[in-house]
RNA sequence: GGUCCCUUCGUCUAGGGGUUAGGACACAAGAUUUUCAUUCUUGAAACAGGGGUUCGAUUCCCCUAGGGACUACCA
């Protein structure tokens, strides 16, 4: 594989399920990698063993599945870097993090977390931020301070201890971001960074996430900015392994920020202010649901689309964009700096575009699934035609019953207002005329009934108008739905001659 | 507090040294639909503030303010 081969891994940790940020990563690493025919790659990141939830890891595969984001390799998929699960690289990543202490990148660090807490209590008392860095190292218990039979004493007893990296003295680390341009850090305000726990024997992200990068030949990395202020850190780590001349590229997209309110976007958001943050329901080990987009209704390619539009946009007026033009299209530098506040109505919108340009064939089936729940048959191609009279006016497949509920059985109440504003003295003896001439109406199609009902309507010196809020009242239960005559028509002579007669004795 | 990032309508954004600062969502009004919705038209709505640079700055630079992220033996 050549070294220009694009090269991207979406790495998120099973400690729960992933929102819409970090679909949106997803998202972004897929695309950056189809529109450059590189290889998109799932690994996961689960170092931290008192963070792993059960069934965290299934959920991210159903996610990606349900979006169509598949990965070209990963746990499911396999692939010639692998394993692409951490906790099963496990063995790998001692040897570099030894490499480091004998390169003098690194050294062991035997303070405990009590002690380390502690100190930081301690420096908060006096309005400081206790950091392990170049400064306080000196004074901590480690390979440093130690001599080296001690070290070697500590090392050898049961005691646990952390490899820390040891970040240099006034050096300015210059690091190149794809969507922000060049940043600049120095190295005394960073600290000193595990890398390594003895206690699990295992690494920490930082660790892990660069040898990994560079054994699988990442070759850009995508990933939301909170990773920003890592950056550093990883850039010496790449320079420690002398592998500075592979070092991926970086790419750290804009966040999602809540709604309302302040902050980026996050797991409790979702159900509280009454929108999934999840791309399909996820039920935690306790039992607690929160809802997803999948069970909300959306379509996943609206949900790519909608999330694809927060944080970058193509320069032209287009917003809706199929997954393959995206891929086409999808650009780094097209991606915003600033963070990105979620729009629940936008993207409602984003899925009434992708259910008007659906067939009405294919809602008709979806659609179908409610019915049968419900016990309703219908045959589909009428179902069809039901379909496509109320489409433009909904967002989800899901509000097709209560818009459409009349035409598969008669209304079970009336709306008020409406019974108060239409159902006048003279109404029903005009209604039931009307029902007497319809029973006896020959050619069912909505042309010929209107034409027979406004002639009735004229002889009868009724007001039309009047009339036909009436008929709908009585018909639907209220004043809404699609044309009156269609409706007729659909549920046909029967019902509509028998809703006449029952709102006539109801009411 | 420290470090870093960011700043165009309420929101998502286009634009970029000279523009009537464009689009979309949401909102409002009107038209059509003898109802409801759709649809169409129209409207209101923004360059955070202050300094530079420049003939000219919303655009480039600096400062301030505001917002955000990070600051764990979490990712």
């Amino acid at each position: 594989m050549s070294q220009s081969q694009v090269r991207v891994r979406f790495a998120p940790s099973p400690t729960g399920p992933l929102h819409i940020g970090g679909i949106r990563t997803a998202l972004f690493n897929y695309l950056f990698a189809k529109k450059h025919n590189g290889t998109f790659i799932l690994r996961i990141e689960d170092t931290d063993q008192t963070r792993f939830v059960e069934g965290a890891e299934k959920y991210i595969n159903d996610s990606l599945e349900w979006l169509g984001l598949t990965p070209d390799e990963g746990v499911l998929q396999g692939g010639k870097f692998g394993p692409y699960k951490q906790s099963e690289r496990n063995e790998i990543y001692k040897k570099y993090a030894d490499e480091l202490i004998a390169k003098g990148w690194a050294y062991y660090a035997f303070d405990s977390s009590e002690d380390l807490d502690k100190l930081r209590a301690k420096y908060e008392t006096d309005k400081m931020t206790f950091a392990y860095d170049c400064q306080t190292r000196k004074q901590l218990c480690n390979s440093l301070t130690l001599s080296e039979s001690e070290t070697n004493q500590r090392l050898n007893s049961d005691g646990s201890w952390v490899i820390r990296f040891k970040m240099p003295e006034d050096f300015e680390i210059h690091a190149t971001d794809l969507i922000r341009g060049d940043v600049k850090f120095m190295s005394n305000t960073l600290d000193d960074k595990v890398l390594y726990k003895s206690a699990e024997n295992l690494p920490t992200y930082h660790l892990a996430n660069i040898v990994d990068d560079h054994l699988m030949e990442i070759s850009h990395v995508i990933r939301g900015e909170e990773w920003l202020p890592s950056l550093p850190l990883h850039v010496m780590l790449y320079k420690a392994f002398e592998w500075d001349k592979t070092m991926p590229h970086f790419a750290h997209l804009p966040l999602i920020l809540k709604p309302s309110g302040k902050g980026k976007l996050s797991k409790r958001d979702g159900d509280k202010e009454g929108f999934p943050v999840f791309p399909i329901q996820y039920e935690a080990p306790n039992g607690e649901i929160a809802s997803g987009y999948r069970e909300a209704g959306y379509f996943p390619d609206a949900v790519n689309n909608l999330l694809a539009l927060l944080g970058w946009n193509s320069g032209t007026e287009q917003e809706v964009f199929s997954i393959e033009e995206l891929s086409s299209l999808f650009s780094l530098d097209r991606v915003n700096k600033s963070g990105a506040r979620f729009d629940p109505e936008k993207a409602k919108w984003f899925n009434h575009q992708y259910l008007i340009a659906k067939p009405n064939n294919q809602l008709a089936e979806l659609f179908n699934l409610e019915l049968t729940s419900k016990n309703i048959s219908m045959p589909i191609e009428k179902i069809e035609t039901i379909v496509g009279l109320v489409k433009e006016r909904i967002n989800f497949v899901s509000e097709l019953w209560s818009q459409t509920f009349f035409f598969f059985e008669a209304p079970s109440n009336y709306d008020e207002k409406v019974v108060q504003k239409r159902w006048k003295d003279q109404v029903p003896k005009f209604m039931l005329k009307l029902s007497q001439m319809l029973s006896t109406h020959e050619n069912w199609t909505c042309d010929s009934i209107k034409e027979a009902t406004s002639q009735l309507i004229s002889s009868e010196n009724e007001n039309f108008g009047n009339i036909m809020n009436t008929l709908r009242l009585v018909l639907v239960g209220g004043s809404f739905g699609p044309d009156l005559f269609t409706i007729v028509e659909l549920i046909g002579k029967d019902q509509t001659v028998a809703r006449i007669n029952k709102a006539c004795t109801v009411l």
